[in-house]
RNA sequence: GGCGCUAUGGUGCAACGGUUAGCACGUAGCCCUUUCAAGGCUAAAAUGCGGGUUCGAUUCCCGCUAGCGCUACCA
């Protein structure tokens, strides 16, 4: 791996020589510390990863950490676990910024020694209230585009007790132009770019000084890590003319770029905390799935082209491509996002769902090791296939279908006064019982036939003893078909259940 | 303030000069029914505004408006 070599040095070999990597794309995923992975950035970073899948490219994780106040190593972890979750994987990395400071430094002096960037002495408060260079006494540039340049620039450095930030000489005039793959050509006047900082300065006992600032760490790293295509949220694009004058000042062809539009909440505002869940850990902590998740995700200023929407993640990898990138940023949906969930919940094939379904169990203390056994494993497939359509979200197995995993469950007081009213259910569900007893077989129609039977020699509707039975053995309201529910939980809990619902029902009607 | 980007129903997308403007989520209703889902059917709902170009504009151009982004020694 290519990792500490001078950046000026692999430039200068692209393209490679080597014609296995000639069209084998490059790409990243640079989140910084300072938060959690939240949707904007999965999405992101789902991107890169489509994109590297489909052309068979790399993909790189990239730790951009060189923000020593808002940095927070800590976080780091839960970022990989995120990604891991959702499913990106990656080739290379990651790789942290912290560790390569020394890179940032050989390029920012090569910048100073060819004439492309010089020492700032103005303190940052200075700079930016316009009053750029010493004490005073240099008249600053405040040109009409509001794009401030000082004397330093010119060579009339003052001294003072700073150690100078290196800025970047943007070329003047001329104006710097990019090809956007989702955007389009663009060009801006480079009397537009301020002479952006390179390196940052530091009173002398400052932690930050000589870190590199983002737009240096991030061309010098794209340019080290043979970065083909720069795949990232839209919010860069105004900052990409002024990485295009880095590269062409390290004397390098920029990668090709693709700025993805942003996600914003439902009032149109970028996504944030105050919009609820915006971490894609507080997702999978809801008990989403990760493939609903990642195909919602996609869809998100993206699509194949068609009316197509239910793509599993190896149809994403087929069609995605960056013609299919939208320009206009995205709202997101939630309600959408878990009708994706039902939609994989409902279709995945058995055997996909099923783990997700046992952790879930296991979260909740609801699983049992004979499960795994290839008789348990039949009835445990069978149960989840019944429940999987009433199903939103994962931890909905251990709580709604509690019942189906285990006899200690309770009756849901709701579903208790709704359908246990009728004064002869004490006496029809222990008639009911002692018939279902004597079944020699037990399946739907065994259960079916003697329950009807009953409630017509009682003259009761059916379903006044199919709801009772229902709240019976699995104390809820909404369940799958009885019958099939009976089937699945078996003879001797079935009857178990019923008389100990009699007795709940003899007590409750004598209160 | 400056610079830029964007603009199709409430939401996500499709239609890339010619369609009764399509699909999906959501919403409402109906069907199915044993509760609740699922499923099926139906309905309401959109080309921001104003100018051009063209035989013809959702589509191309200009202006306006609105939203968003950038304008940091944050990324």
């Amino acid at each position: 791996m290519p990792l500490m070599s001078d950046p000026i040095m692999s430039a200068n070999n692209r393209p490679s020589p080597l014609s296995a990597s000639r069209n084998r794309p490059r790409v990243r995923f640079a989140p910084s510390p300072t938060g959690y992975l939240h949707v904007g950035g999965a999405r992101t970073a789902l991107f890169n990863w489509l994109f590297a899948r489909r052309e068979n490219g790399t993909l790189i994780l990239r730790i951009e950490d060189t923000d020593a106040d808002r940095n927070r190593p800590e976080l780091v972890d839960g970022i990989l676990e995120s990604m891991r979750w959702l499913g990106v994987n990656w080739d290379e990395g990651p790789y942290f910024q912290s560790q390569r400071i020394e890179l940032y430094r050989t390029a920012a002096q090569t910048l100073l020694s060819s004439g492309a960037a010089y020492l700032c002495y103005c303190s940052p408060e200075k700079y930016a209230g316009g009053d750029a260079a010493g004490e005073s006494d240099e008249p600053e540039e405040k040109s009409v585009r509001g794009v401030t340049r000082c004397g330093c620039r010119e060579g009339k450095p003052s001294s003072g007790d700073y150690k100078p930030a290196i800025r970047f000489r943007v070329p003047l005039p001329g104006t710097t132009q990019f090809e956007d793959a989702v955007f389009g050509p663009r060009e801006v006047s480079n009397d537009e770019i301020e002479d952006f900082v390179l390196l940052r300065s530091s009173k002398s006992d400052d932690e930050s000084s000589g870190l590199p600032t983002y737009q240096m760490s991030v061309v010098v790293d794209d340019i080290d890590m043979r970065i083909t295509h720069v795949i990232r949220g839209a919010d860069h694009i105004s900052n990409t003319p002024k990485q295009v004058l880095l590269y062409r000042a390290l004397g390098v062809t920029p990668p090709t770029f693709a700025h993805v539009p942003l996600i914003l909440g439902p009032d149109r505002t970028r996504l944030s905390k105050r919009h609820g869940a915006t971490s894609v850990g507080s997702y999978r902590d809801e008990g989403f799935l990760p493939e609903a998740f990642r195909n919602f995700l996609a869809l998100l200023g993206w699509s194949p082209g068609g009316d197509a929407q239910f793509l599993r993640t190896s149809e994403l990898v087929e069609r995605f491509s960056l013609e299919g990138v939208s320009r206009t940023n995205a709202v997101f949906d939630r309600a959408k996002l878990e009708w994706f969930n039902t939609q994989y919940l409902q279709k995945l094939p058995i055997e996909e769902l099923l783990p997700h379904v046992e952790e879930t169990l296991r979260r909740h203390e609801l699983w049992r090791g004979e499960w795994a056994s290839s008789t348990g494993h039949e009835w445990f497939a069978r149960t989840v296939d019944l429940l999987r359509s009433r199903v939103r979200l994962l931890p909905d197995f251990a709580t709604w279908g509690r019942a189906f995993f285990t006899d200690d469950f309770s009756y849901d007081p709701a579903a208790r006064d709704k359908f246990w009213k009728d004064e002869r259910l004490g006496e029809l569900l222990a008639k009911l019982t002692d018939q279902l007893e004597q079944l020699p077989d037990w399946n739907h129609d065994a259960c079916d036939h003697p329950l009807r039977a009953l409630a017509e020699s009682a003259g009761v509707k059916a379903g006044l003893l199919i709801n009772a039975t229902r709240v019976a053995i699995v104390g809820q309201a909404v369940a799958p078909p009885l019958f099939d529910t009976m089937v699945v939980i078996g003879k001797d809990r079935v009857v178990t259940r019923l008389r100990r619902a009699i007795a709940a029902l003899a007590a409750t009607t004598r209160t």
